[in-house]
Parts: C-alpha cells; sequence; structure tokens
DNA sequence: AACCCTCCCAACCGCACGCCA
DNA sequence: TTGGCGTGCGGTTGGGAGGGT
C-alpha cells in the first residue's frame, strides 16, 4: 500500500544541503536497495545502515519500513479471529503496550496492532456511545464481542475438537487440563513447563476489573460461558431500543429460583446477562454448564430481531450493528 | 462526473531509555 | 557523571480507497 502512495509525500526534507534525506513513500528501488542489504548484512545500527545501503533516509525510517513492511516473516492480510481474540484480551490485561501485544501475535507489527485498535475497537466504542477504556465496554466486550469471535473459532474449526484446542494453545490461550479454554491469563508468566492444572491455578481474568476471587482459591474467576445473556443496547439517541436473549437450551437448562420461586427462562437470563453486565460475581458456571473445549458447545441459536439477525452479515462486523441502528 | 465523507494504514514525530566513551 | 548516539515505543498525521449522494 505504501509504494502505491509513492511520490505523494515523497519529498525531500529541506534540512541537510549536502545530504538530502528522503521521507514519505518509500519507492521499490529503495526497497529493494534495503531488503538486499539487510539480507546481506543483517539489521541494526540502522543510521549507518542506511548510508552503506546507499538509502538517502533516516535510520529511524529504515528500521520503520524494515520491521512494518518489508520484514519476511510478516503476515498479511486482515486479522483473524484469533487475533482479535488475543488483542482484545492483551489489550484489556496491558494496555496500550502495542509492541508486548505484537510479541504474542506472530507476524504482526506493534503499528498493526494499534492502527486495529483504533480503527476498529475504538470505533465501536463509539457506535456505542462509551469509552474504550470503561468498565461498560469492557462488559461489552467481554459479553458480545469475545463470545461472538470464540464462535467464530469453533465454527472454523468445527471439523474437530482436538483442532479447537490446539488453536486456542497456539493463539497463547491457555487450556485447562479438562479442556475448558480460559481467558487469557498469567500464562504467559508460567514459563515453558507450566501444566494445564497449573493454568487452571494461574487463571486470572484480564478483561474486567470486575474479575472475582473464587472461593476457592482457585484464582480469579475465568470469563463466564458466553451463551445466555440478553443484549441490552442504547441507540444513538441513547434510548434503549431492544434487548435480546441469546440462550443455549443444551447448555443453560439449570433452573434457577428466585425468591424461592423457579425463574422463567426469561427472568434467568435476564439475571444472568445483568450479573455479566454489571459484572457481578455470579458467573453461572455450575458443572453441568463447565464443558470441555474452546466453550465449544456454545452455538448460539440465530437470533432473529425484527426480520434482522442478531449479528450482521458483514463477517467483520461483531457488534449487533443491524439491531442497534446505528 | 464531481464532490464529500469515512475508513484504513503507512509513515512520521516526540520522547524515553540504554549503552558507551 | 555526562553527553552523544542508537533504538524502541506510543501517539499522531495525512493521503489513498471506496462508498454515498
Amino acid at each position: 500500500m505504501a509504494c502505491d502512495q509513492r511520490g505523494m509525500r515523497g519529498e525531500e526534507t529541506a534540512a541537510g544541503e549536502e545530504e538530502m534525506l528522503r521521507r514519505g513513500p518509500w519507492t521499490v528501488e529503495e526497497d529493494v536497495l534495503l531488503a538486499n542489504y539487510i539480507a546481506a548484512n543483517g539489521e541494526g545500527r540502522w543510521n549507518a545502515l542506511a548510508r552503506r545501503a546507499g538509502l538517502k533516509r533516516t535510520g529511524k525510517s529504515c528500521r520503520l519500513r524494515w520491521l512494518n513492511y518489508l520484514r519476511p516473516d510478516l503476515r498479511r492480510g486482515g486479522m483473524t479471529a484469533e487475533e482479535q481474540l488475543l488483542v482484545l484480551e492483551l489489550h484489556a490485561r496491558w494496555g496500550n503496550r502495542w509492541s508486548k501485544i505484537a510479541q504474542h501475535l506472530p507476524g504482526r507489527t506493534d503499528n498493526e496492532i494499534k492502527n486495529y485498535w483504533r480503527t476498529r475497537v475504538q470505533r465501536h466504542a463509539k457506535q456505542l456511545r462509551c469509552d474504550v477504556g470503561s468498565q461498560r465496554f469492557r462488559d461489552l466486550v467481554r459479553g458480545l464481542w469475545i463470545p461472538r469471535l470464540l464462535e467464530r473459532i469453533h465454527a472454523a474449526n468445527s471439523s474437530g475438537e482436538g483442532d479447537v484446542i490446539a488453536q486456542a494453545t497456539a493463539a497463547a490461550l491457555p487450556v485447562a487440563a479438562d479442556g475448558r479454554c480460559w481467558a487469557v491469563d498469567d500464562v504467559f508468566d508460567l514459563g515453558p513447563g507450566a501444566a494445564a492444572a497449573d493454568v487452571e491455578l494461574s487463571c486470572t481474568t484480564a478483561l474486567s476489573s470486575s474479575s472475582s476471587v473464587s472461593t476457592d482459591g482457585c484464582g480469579v474467576q475465568p470469563l463466564p460461558p458466553p451463551a445466555p445473556m440478553v443484549a441490552t443496547a442504547e441507540s444513538a439517541h441513547g434510548s434503549v431500543v431492544s434487548s435480546a436473549a441469546m440462550h443455549d437450551t443444551a447448555l443453560w437448562q439449570p433452573p434457577q429460583t428466585h425468591g424461592g420461586l423457579m425463574m422463567t427462562q426469561e427472568q434467568q437470563h435476564h439475571q444472568r446477562a445483568e450479573s455479566q453486565l454489571l459484572g457481578a460475581e455470579t458467573w453461572w458456571s455450575d458443572q453441568t454448564s463447565l464443558h470441555a473445549g474452546l466453550y465449544t458447545d456454545v452455538g448460539f441459536p440465530e437470533l432473529e430481531f425484527g426480520g434482522e439477525t442478531m449479528w450482521g452479515a458483514c463477517a467483520d462486523d461483531l457488534w449487533c450493528t443491524d439491531m442497534l441502528g446505528l
């Protein structure tokens, strides 16, 4: 793309009569010069490298070009669901530590992740009228976006459960001994010999300050299974325009009581959703609902909403923008 | 066709830090 | 200790692409 922009801003700097340094988009010739030089001599010492390679660029510019564009191990194309999931979770954990986040996404640069965050994630937050740093947005990410990503990952790997776990592992999502997959947590700090049991013991949820320490002393609760919840969203005008229950009857049948009375399914859904959105410590994670795999049994029924499906047809639109009327 | 607007992303900027003489 | 240099990081900018009117 940068090459397509060639010449648009490629003016020489005024500074330096004897050595005119170029700025702006890189030309193919410059790319070849830089790539060939690094292939022959390696990278580093960027200022000297720029001079020796015959490039009229600052070392800084050369380094940036190499790391963000020319490096052979770079991945191209849009972020996969796994990568988006990782970005969301790692950002919740580390904030704008783009380079640190990028270390866990092979082939992706900090610049790319930063751009992804600013263009996609912040746009969604803006549409939802909340700040990306707000608890409300974190809850929406946890309750809507991440489950949707997990669903997509599952769908893509539905050919075999082993693949699912392998995928989660490859994506640095810790998988516990029973196959449950946890939110990104301190597994990165466990060291190479950490067993699945250790993973479970160290689980912390990175996504919400509302995460709670479990009573059994096994660390902080993982993400709740995403299936049943009520998505309540505000329209652009600030009024609640809709709420819809997503449920998986195969998973979410345990009867709930409220004041000694059996709760209707709708009441249960509502209570669960409130708990999630308000960061309550009720996780609805009774043993019957804890299941093997990467939330593998989660299969949202296609939710009808005013003739539109809950999730937009656009593969990249993970928010229910149709429903929101945004 | 022309204009406008938004999205996307490569590239730049300023700053901080580490190393070394 | 200090100053210069190289490097890395996060924030910002600006222009192409594409869609809508």
